[in-house]
DNA sequence: GTTCAAATGAAACAATGTTGCAAATATAAC
DNA sequence: GTTATATTTGCAACATTGTTTCATTTGAAC
């Protein structure tokens, strides 16, 4: 991914905050907290100006949010230059034993259906539980 | 719905606080936010407990928190005394225009199939759109 | 290099989340 | 009703996050 390239699609200044948050996200393969971001990065950036950073990347649609709990947020790039992605439901699972949130491309929301007169916008969706991986050293653990 | 008993039955000590919060969500017909339910009780107690109140009654399943944003977090009391309850998957509305949050009750998710391993604990889904009320008048404003 | 709009950094503030501890209070035992 | 005890409250103090204003700096277009 040029993040140089995409900054310049998307009509945003090359700036040394947006890059660093760009190659974070890049290099990552799981969405990040604001803190871990700003731990890769180091203490280069005012906190302000951090927060204004993802806010601009957010609303140009080369980032995107995800509100595990009100106390925890994480980030993460769309990969996906498809308009049309925002049509289709979020669906990200949080695992209560490492902490990582992983975007579930795959997992799909088959149906719902709203009451008359309603009508959908968004959908996020958090399913919290246990990923596999920790789902593995659980069962190893009991194992032993 | 008669709180003190609820408090007992939960193991709970029926303090004024509590009473005063379980009262405010049970007159209101929708989940109502930290701030809302402080308007209606007025400035009787401490923040802090509040909010510890707030947990209190979280803990023993009395409410539940709705997490719409990280920055809009509304209280709902659990209605239903059922234990399985929980095992059912929490659908929210929000609407935009009004900023009103409902319990569906009678949306459901359909299916969703998680990757091999992983297990399901909790599964939150906030839909966020326009609700009847506002869209009935975001028509009747386009009709005039 | 100059210019101008955009972005940054600093200060200041609001809201929320959290802990420790002393004082107050609810409940149970008497 | 009084007393004892465990719970709950209120206060102080602090951390994190969100937000605005404004002067300064920077990016990029010329």
């Amino acid at each position: 991914m040029n993040v140089i390239e995409l900054l310049k699609s998307h009509q945003l200044k090359k700036t040394a905050p947006r890059v660093a948050i760009l190659n974070v996200l890049n290099n990552s393969k799981i969405p990040q907290s604001e803190s871990e971001i700003k731990q890769a990065i180091g203490d280069l950036y005012d906190r302000i100006t951090f927060y204004r950073s993802m806010h601009s990347l957010i609303e140009v649609g080369m980032i995107h949010k995800i509100v595990i709990d009100n106390t925890l947020v994480k980030y993460a790039l769309n990969n996906c230059t498809d308009e049309h992605v925002h049509e289709v439901d979020h669906v990200h699972f949080y695992c209560k034993t490492c902490s990582k949130v992983m975007c579930m491309e795959e997992v799909k929301i088959m149906l719902y259906v709203l009451p008359q007169g309603y009508s959908k916008n968004e959908c996020d969706v958090v399913i919290k539980g246990c990923c596999g991986s920790c789902e593995k050293f659980v069962l190893g653990k009991h194992e032993n």
